[in-house]
DNA sequence: TACATTACTGACCCATCAGTCAGTATTATT
DNA sequence: AATAATACTGACTGATGGGTCAGTAATGTA
């Protein structure tokens, strides 16, 4: 605003600035659709001072992921390497966590920016993998583990309630990044969203149901039901 | 392949093969990825003869839409509206259509298309609101309410009954065209991963439980659990 | 005050791509 | 065969944006 002071030397700061700069414009309009000057002006800077600090959009990507991703999952994985008490409790903990440190922050935009342009982008790609989506997963089983081991939980197949945990979190953030961000349609409360999916995922591992019905009809919970 | 025949006449089945093509294309590359003389090359034909039947890329988008998902969702609504039986064989149904007539086919790319880009472009994620996620929503909200109304499912809140059904279908979509499609990590079975998810709903939306455990820790369906 | 170092700038280069339109080749009509 | 109608082509235009680098100005040193 106010047309500031002319050419700051301020070696220090670049660097955590543009990073703040290219999170909020990748997550804006995409990281093809954001030009490198953009994301420059915004930290107060020139182009040529970008390419002075990142060697190429792509490089100031993984590191706007480094600073923004994968820091935070290695603190959850502690968290649940150290925790001390009912399975559930650990599992409502890590819901509300996530939705403080990634969903409701800046960062789940960073989910949303893969998902969208990661085929266009292969090395990407695999750096995510390797550096969010593994030890995201390896969490949520240590978790899963820890509890079917403590016989709090049923021994589900734990890669596949891995992705029914992680499927409702990445509905949320698609809506809050994406289409939810242009139309006005009724919004979501994603408190009650997630309260919902953690009740629902909860009913489904405690299960010690053993339903009044027995033989009716009810959905089987593995094998082909058809063609 | 075979130098083709050169310059053939076939205003018939132009516009069919260029909204082929350029599904195929937008689907794999994204939107803005994709030029618009690829798709005229993939179609057979040159670029201006793509301009000669869609006045825009953006408009070749919406035909695109239109021929894919609008139609299915209109058929899917005759289906609920016509059904006769039990609301829990109706919800299994209509997923599994959903999968064999969208989810398993080229259309769940567009899914993922909308999701990535559509912050980018405005009158398409209007026209997509409008089109596709608004019936989508009236479609399911109506099997919901039809369940509720003949005493099958627990008078739950639809709306969010309707994102948690959304949810997963999602999860596979994005998984099959974003990062699943590069990074060669444990592919998902998709019929067992929807299997799994319609046993969870079915489960939880039938719920004549009145669990065991009575009194004891069970995540409360509604209301705010904690600050 | 002179000189050296270096953080920073922005005009420039070059590749890309949506959309155009004057021209070409094919079919229809006589 | 001559003429008309039209499906189709592709070179071209204008705009855009990643990355460069010769030059500028702030700071450090003597």
């Amino acid at each position: 605003m106010s047309q500031a002071s002319p050419r700051q030397r301020r070696k220090e700061a670049r660097p955590q600035e543009l990073l703040d700069a290219a999170l909020d414009l990748f997550v804006e309009k995409g990281f093809s659709a954001t030009r490198s000057e953009e994301v420059a002006q915004r930290a107060g800077v020139s182009k040529g001072t970008l390419y002075l600090y990142y060697p190429s959009k792509e490089e100031l990507l993984k590191e706007v992921i480094r600073h923004n991703m994968v820091t935070e999952i290695a603190e959850g994985l502690e968290i649940v390497k150290n925790f001390d008490g009912p399975s559930d409790e650990l599992l409502t903990m890590i819901y509300k966590m996530w939705w403080e440190r990634i969903g409701e922050t800046r960062a789940s935009g960073i989910m949303k920016l893969m998902m969208s342009e990661v085929r266009n982008f292969p090395e990407i790609a695999e750096f995510y993998v390797q550096e969010v989506i593994k030890p995201s997963e390896r969490l949520l089983s240590l978790m899963l583990q820890r509890g079917i081991d403590r016989g709090e939980f049923r021994p589900v197949n734990v890669i596949e309630v891995v992705h029914a945990l992680v499927a409702p979190m990445l509905f949320l953030v698609m809506h809050k990044h994406s289409i939810g961000a242009c139309s006005v349609g009724h919004s979501i409360d994603p408190k009650a969203f997630i309260a919902a999916q953690l009740d629902l995922v909860l009913n489904g591992l405690h299960a010690k149901v053993d339903t009044p019905t027995p033989g009716a009809k009810r959905a089987p919970s593995k094998g082909p039901r058809n063609s």
